[in-house]
DNA sequence: CGGCTCATTGAGTCGAGTCAACACCCGTGG
DNA sequence: CCACGGGTGTTGACTCGACTCAATGAGCCG
């Protein structure tokens, strides 16, 4: 069943699109909205070379983006979660430069682009929030890069934890407990590093007491310890 | 001296903003610029947290952009060749996030961004121009991100050097010589590797007959081997 | 000439990758 | 009910690419 709530009476309004417009102008931005359309795990949001026609607010659930290496392997390029907008990288090319897979079963609001672009039009605040929103995109993956040419294993899968912790602290969640969305295999492909080292360290901090981790449940109790090592501010679409 | 040539007379205008914007309104966008500013070797075109008011078309030479870790060290986050724009990362923010520096005697075109997000207003095709600018440097951040977090030293040295001999092509240059603009410690800085490493690569490339190599002049041998290691698409703004 | 920055080369080390084995959970089906 | 198999996670042993440290060379300018 298709959900159908306004953006007025979504628990995200607060960290969403709404959060850039009036009001009295969300009717138009729900009017352009297709709500409610959910995935399963596994399944594809889009895939890479569909024309490019709409992003996406995720509104519950999980999505990655990945993008494949010539190889034939995948290289996870985003972690997308509630209240984030995903696809912003088609906006150049009209074709999607990466594909976007649901990690858990998810639920996300369309927003047709040329729509949204016309409407950018007639309301500064909207264009405004679009600029932000890529230039926070571009921000983050600075930090990522950052991350990714100097620091270590243990500081990159600090970063990863404390951003996540950081994207649920916003949403209203607890900044300390958080269950994670993917896969080890996954953290390690996005931070370039081995399954077994993500493994290996995740249980060092374990036994270090820096953090409690069952399985994909995980609890931070040295923070201070965390940020000495990923004192980054990783893909957090906060404006 | 000021250079006071239009955007119609700029030998740059097909790689540049004007390229998004019907003639006739070419005129508009040159009220806003402010052209001609020119930079020394090392001078600072903005600091990071510099508030934000402008971005810039480069017209000529070569900007650096960096943010600095927890230590104090630089990271390079990019390089900006004649007809690209840089400082797109300050618009989330009202301060820049990085800080832009010359490489050579450059010289640059200041868009004052709240005039030209006026002016997107009114002319869609400005508006998607700096949708698709943004979403570009995204998208290069994203291969950038494969070339970190998966490829060998000598694959990353590759595609660097790809990405600035297409950019240099772009331009109406040659594909195949080049000079560097940045020495090789700042190379290795941005792709993430140690200075001795790129210098030895670069030697061995050298030796192989791949490259002919002489201090920063660049002279691409056989860019079928190169492309075997580094077909990635960098940094280049061309839409 | 001496003092810089930039680049190269060599020797030794180490962080993280690879390969391989095994443990665990969970759903399926005999 | 338990056996089986696949996906996921952990652990150990070994290897290697790239880093660090150190020395030297080459060019440039005052």
């Amino acid at each position: 069943m298709v959900q159908t709530v306004s953006c007025n009476d979504c628990n995200l309004s607060a960290v969403c699109l709404p959060l850039a417009v009036a009001p009295d102008q969300v009717e138009q931005l729900d009017n352009i909205l297709k709500r409610g359309r959910s995935l399963k795990p596994g399944e594809h949001l889009y895939n890479a070379r569909d024309p490019f026609r709409s992003v996406y607010a995720v509104r519950s659930g999980a999505i990655k983006t990945y993008s494949l290496t010539e190889e034939g392997e995948q290289q996870i390029t985003g972690f997308y979660l509630p209240g984030e907008v995903v696809g912003m990288d088609g906006i150049s090319t009209a074709y999607y430069a990466s594909s976007a897979q649901a990690l858990e079963t998810s639920s996300v609001c369309e927003v047709p682009f040329e729509h949204m672009e016309a409407l950018s039009l007639q309301i500064p605040s909207l264009q405004r929030h679009f600029f932000k929103l890529m230039s926070q995109e571009i921000k983050s993956d600075r930090e990522l890069h950052m991350l990714l040419s100097r620091k270590s294993a243990e500081d990159r899968i600090a970063a990863l934890l404390l951003s996540l912790s950081a994207r649920a602290h916003r949403r209203g969640l607890s900044a300390h407990q958080l269950r994670l969305p993917m896969p080890r295999n996954e953290m390690a492909n996005y931070l370039g590093l081995a399954v077994e080292t993500v493994s290996r360290i995740m249980t060092r901090l374990h036994n270090e007491g820096v953090l409690r981790v069952q399985g994909r449940e995980v609890d931070i109790q040295d923070r201070d310890h965390l940020c000495r090592h990923g004192e980054l501010r990783l893909n957090v679409q906060n404006l």
